[in-house]
RNA sequence: GGAGAGAUGGGUGAGUGGCUGAAACCAGCAGUUUGCUAAACUGCCGUACGGGUAACCGUACCGGGGGUUCGAAUCCCCCUCUCUCCGCCA
């Protein structure tokens, strides 16, 4: 969410910025101003209304101690025309303030200078790339086949116990899921990150805060019975730790990182971009979460990025790093780096990673501060995430990359963690 | 699920209709004293919106929403959450 106050003192800039999103926010820009400007003069009109009749109730106490009753009296008479015109205004104020709300939630986040103009993914910009495609065998498999063959995914079976995109993992599959988690935490904590484990649902606070409601409501599951949803990304419940918080200048930078398992409802794609693990409805994740102050918040995104490049790097799996055009980016998001790996049995290539700066467009939202070290006064922070990262997109391109006609050989940075070195 | 108690500023915690945006204490910040540390003393010390270059002023906020009243942290209603006991249970 944008501030009010930055759009109505920069209306041109927002309108001019949104365009490299493809977002035309002319109309809803000269809404807000005009809209804000009245709810100004609302307010003042009614501070004033209220101050008159704060002054004539201290009035009247001052009389009834005194024991002027009759007095008092006369100066209650006066008090019903305010009281009726301080509801009039009180509504109205109400009203509008509603009404630029729903207004200020629409406008997408500002890309930052650097974002590439575009519309489509063919316009996102390849800024790293590792990209040397393993030579595999005539007759190799895609990892749904290399899951079955060494029984260590069951697709069906999770169709059985829950639907489709519910897989279940098994004996090695489930280890090598156990062992990709406690890789990611253990180089998010050698990094500096404080692990936490968040509870899987959220309320609708805490949907808010970080922008999934109320835009993006049918992504999650949602628990009406309780009115709790789903979490998609542990993103939501770890950012809201933050919510309503006004840190010290000393407490950064902030860094957590969280395993968890994700939920996404994925409404409406279906066919082949989603066989096997490319898409699940539930799938693990390590995300890993900043809070920054504003004139750093660009460099600690870049040392995620380089935290997320170190990891696919030690699983030797080819990748390539995107920063995302105005078009791709997420409504929320300021700068996007996207990760794929390279899928050598599908060749093509996979989405495992998202990393951004939100700069304060969900720390708006949050109300999460930090106190300005020179005024003294509170001011907006800013936030990143990123995931380190995902697993089953990584999962199929180990699976594809490293077939052998023994098996599937295990990354060695990955040896100790799974306690074997091949799947056969 | 049943019964009861409660929700006040960073923390503890006072406050049953006006003099309370809120005592006191702790923490924090600035200063005085001090050879250093400690202690003592003095002052400051919530957030948001609006106005003002600023000092500052106005308004709102004591879990959330509504109501009574000239006036509500305080009285009434609804909701949410927390705690205690009982039941159930990993």
């Amino acid at each position: 969410m944008l501030n009010l106050r930055f759009i109505q003192e920069n209306p041109e800039l927002v309108v001019e910025k949104l365009k490299k999103k493809n977002f035309n926010a002319q109309q809803i820009v000269d809404e807000i101003i005009a809209l804000y400007k009245k709810k100004n003069e609302i307010q003042a009109k009614g501070d004033q209304v209220k101050s008159e009749m704060n002054r004539i109730s201290k009035e009247i106490g001052n009389l009834m101690r005194e024991g002027k009753k009759s007095e008092a009296d006369v100066a209650k008479d006066k008090t019903a025309e305010l009281k009726e015109s301080i509801k009039q205004l009180d509504e109205e104020f109400a009203k509008i303030d509603d009404q630029v709300f729903a207004l200020q939630v629409q406008l997408p986040n500002i890309p930052a200078e650097i974002v590439p103009v575009g519309k489509t993914p063919e316009d996102n910009l390849i800024v790293a790339r590792k990209d040397e495609i393993p030579v595999l065998p005539e007759d190799k498999l895609p990892h749904w086949e290399l899951a079955k063959k060494y029984d260590i995914i069951d697709f069906e079976l999770g169709v059985k116990l829950t639907g489709a995109g519910f897989p279940v993992y098994k004996g090695k599959g489930s280890i090598l899921q156990r062992a990709l988690i406690n890789f990611f935490l253990t180089e998010a904590g050698k990094a500096g990150y404080l692990e936490v484990q968040p509870p899987l649902m959220v309320n609708e606070d805490s949907g808010f805060g970080t922008g999934q409601l109320p835009d993006k409501e049918g992504q999650m599951y949602h628990v009406t019975l309780d009115n709790l949803y789903l979490i998609p990304t542990a993103e939501v419940p770890v950012t809201n730790i933050y919510r309503d918080v006004i840190l010290e200048v000393k407490d950064f930078p902030v860094k957590n990182c969280a395993y968890s398992a994700c939920f996404r409802r994925e409404a409406g794609s279906y066919g082949k971009d989603v066989r096997g693990l490319n898409r699940l409805h539930q799938f693990d994740k390590v995300e890993i979460v900043q809070v920054a102050l504003p004139e750093t918040s660009y460099e600690r995104l870049d040392e995620m990025v380089a935290h997320v490049a170190g990891l696919v790097e030690k699983l030797e799996l080819p990748y390539r790093i995107l920063r995302l055009c105005g078009g791709d980016m997420s409504f929320t998001s300021a700068l996007t780096y996207d990760f794929e790996v390279y899928s050598a049995a599908q060749e093509k290539w996979l989405e495992v990673s998202s990393v951004s700066n939100f700069e304060s467009f969900q720390a708006n939202r949050l109300k999460l501060r930090y106190r300005d070290e020179i005024t003294k006064k509170p001011q907006i922070a800013h936030t990143l995430n990123g995931s380190a990262l995902a697993l089953p997109r990584i999962v199929a391109a180990l699976l594809e990359n490293n077939q052998t006609p023994e098996g599937i050989r295990i990354p060695k940075v990955l040896v100790p963690f799974c306690g074997f070195e091949m799947i056969n």
